[in-house]
DNA sequence: GTCTATATAGTGATAGAC
DNA sequence: GTCTATCACTATATAGAC
């Protein structure tokens, strides 16, 4: 197999361990075991542990910025932003429902790229609360405390991978369809 | 230091790192430095590092198990009860934040008690959906997928702990009279 | 009730043959 | 590109002294 297709294949199945049972629990030999080959047949694509964490949740976290960069200048309105933001969060989950896990749950587990990544989330939270606020200014949505609809919202959002890969959980298109309604309608006047 | 009392003390500072790094990323080494012992002398106290995550799990998870009980079966409207059951995670998230995580993101690790804590979980998502159910059909609620508001809800809850051990996070009393509102105006008529 | 010492079984990662 | 063999280290847990 050829070079970038198996280091591909190592990413992939790495994720779907690490999304399983966390990236501390998962072995070099778990993984190797679930490719078929010996966990020192690993370090011939990769050079360690950490790099394919690092990988995996650095990818999607990027995406998740360049998305929101997009949409917070647009001339939209709030609810317009939020219900984009609201399917960027569909549509990465949908696309990589394996990374989301690590990146919700193992971010903590990263070394070199941990600042890199601490300051992505913060910006992409700022940004958010931002666009909430301004929301409440303009008389769009409703006059609560803006900490408890960002968390509010965030949280449905960055779990949307547990309910997604669920056997008889929801399928994408009536996320798109029902998603934005049901978590709008929570803050809207 | 009494039995009990030390008993006690590795469990709250076991929950504390769990929350923080994870049940497989802490070790006996670990968890003895914060108590300013060494690891073997844990043993004279727990018999083993699972007992330790089982005993924090399930202790929560039957707190749940008895709210949804009393609350299920009592003449109120859905509504009503959907605002206890809100109230009964406030109230368990501020009791115990850290075994609230621990119960969120490390019950894959249990490994006697699985069973019976996947059982818990099941059977209380299960009174959750059928209250929502319920609504929809008495025209409490919107009538839009009882799946998606299911996970809404619970997803907002479960994670409750990040941001009310977070600085700058949100008080008790501001989540008791905010939460409520927020989340059930998402689904009311 | 805590200690030191240790048993036993992994862990991530490297060297070098094929 | 994968293998076997192995290194240096760390894991949970126990035995027995104090």
């Amino acid at each position: 197999m050829n070079r970038a297709t198996r280091k591909k294949e190592i990413l992939s199945k790495a994720a779907k361990l690490f999304k399983k049972r966390g990236y501390s629990a998962v072995t070099m030999r778990d993984l190797a075991d679930e490719l078929n080959i010996k966990a020192a047949s690993l370090y011939n694509h990769i050079s360690s542990k950490q790099e394919i964490l690092a990988t995996i949740i650095i990818d999607v976290a990027e995406n998740f910025t360049n998305g929101m960069q997009q949409i917070k200048n647009q001339p939209l309105t709030t609810l317009e932003k939020l219900k984009k933001i609201i399917l960027l969060h569909i549509d990465l989950t949908v696309k990589s429902p394996d990374a989301m896990a690590c990146l919700n749950n193992d971010w903590m587990h990263l070394e070199e790229k941990l600042p890199y990544f601490v300051q992505m989330r913060e910006d992409y939270e700022e940004n958010f609360r931002s666009i909430l606020k301004e929301g409440i200014a303009q008389g769009e949505i409703a006059n609560r405390d803006p900490e408890i609809m960002l968390f509010s919202l965030l949280s449905t959002l960055r779990t949307l991978y547990i309910w997604y890969t669920k056997k008889d959980g929801v399928d994408a298109k009536t996320l798109k369809e029902q998603m934005p309604a049901t978590l709008l309608n929570g803050i809207r006047i």
